[in-house]
DNA sequence: CCGGGGATTATCT
DNA sequence: GATAATCCCCGGC
């Protein structure tokens, strides 16, 4: 398995690198302990146009600083004041487009992710849904800003999954009611049939 | 199985 | 002071 190249990280079409990064793996090396899984839902957000985004409008502020750097740059926020959610930004410097990373299936470090998340058995509440992701990974908003390339955490290709385009499906995004038209584009990207996707599977 | 509401606090107005 | 790219539990079918 190798690590995605900042070519990937740095194509324009942001809604293209959210279906292209599901199957791939994300992992985060903290502490010691390697914990791992497979993504199997995203979201993309569109730079400026995007009423969804946090950098609609090109806003930027402390937060949200971080969309604004170079693909490949980790965005972690934090969500109704306990989710740490974790972004990949993509495209060029100064471009705020980004991929939520909405849910994984757990591969590595399964007991590591029980024990941060205080779940008794690994079910598919583990790692459904963005926030649970980012707790059983151990992301955090101290992370923010972190290059993918990084040795404590980054996203890897594993050329041994192989997966057919119609095993992707596109659909609306979860949780953006408040972003009027845009709320029904169809940027929310999942891996039919993982009972580790968020939300409706269909 | 499904819908409603509370938790909890960083962030922005 | 209001809001939020969510999650979990509970009660009612």
């Amino acid at each position: 398995m190798k690590k995605l190249s900042n070519e990937f990280y740095e194509q324009t079409d942001v809604v293209s690198v959210a279906r292209q990064l599901i199957g791939k793996i994300v992992a985060t090396h903290f502490d010691g302990v390697l914990t791992s899984g497979r993504i199997v839902e995203t979201e993309a957000y569109v730079a400026f146009t995007d009423r969804a985004s946090h950098a609609f409008a090109g806003k930027r502020t402390a937060r949200n600083e971080h969309m604004y750097a170079t693909g490949g740059t980790a965005y972690v926020y934090i969500c109704y004041g306990m989710h740490q959610m974790l972004n990949v930004v993509t495209n060029a410097n100064d471009i705020p487009d980004a991929v939520l990373i909405r849910a994984i299936e757990p591969l590595e470090g399964i007991e590591k992710m029980l024990e941060r998340t205080g779940k008794k058995t690994s079910d598919s509440t583990l790692t459904k849904g963005p926030g649970n992701v980012g707790k059983a990974m151990g992301i955090f908003k101290k992370h923010s800003g972190l290059h993918l390339s990084e040795a404590t955490m980054y996203i890897m290709d594993d050329e041994q999954f192989h997966l057919d385009p119609q095993q992707i499906t596109a659909s609306a995004r979860i949780g953006i009611d408040s972003a009027g038209e845009d709320a029904s584009l169809p940027y929310r990207f999942f891996l039919k049939g993982s009972k580790y996707v968020s939300g409706k599977t269909r």
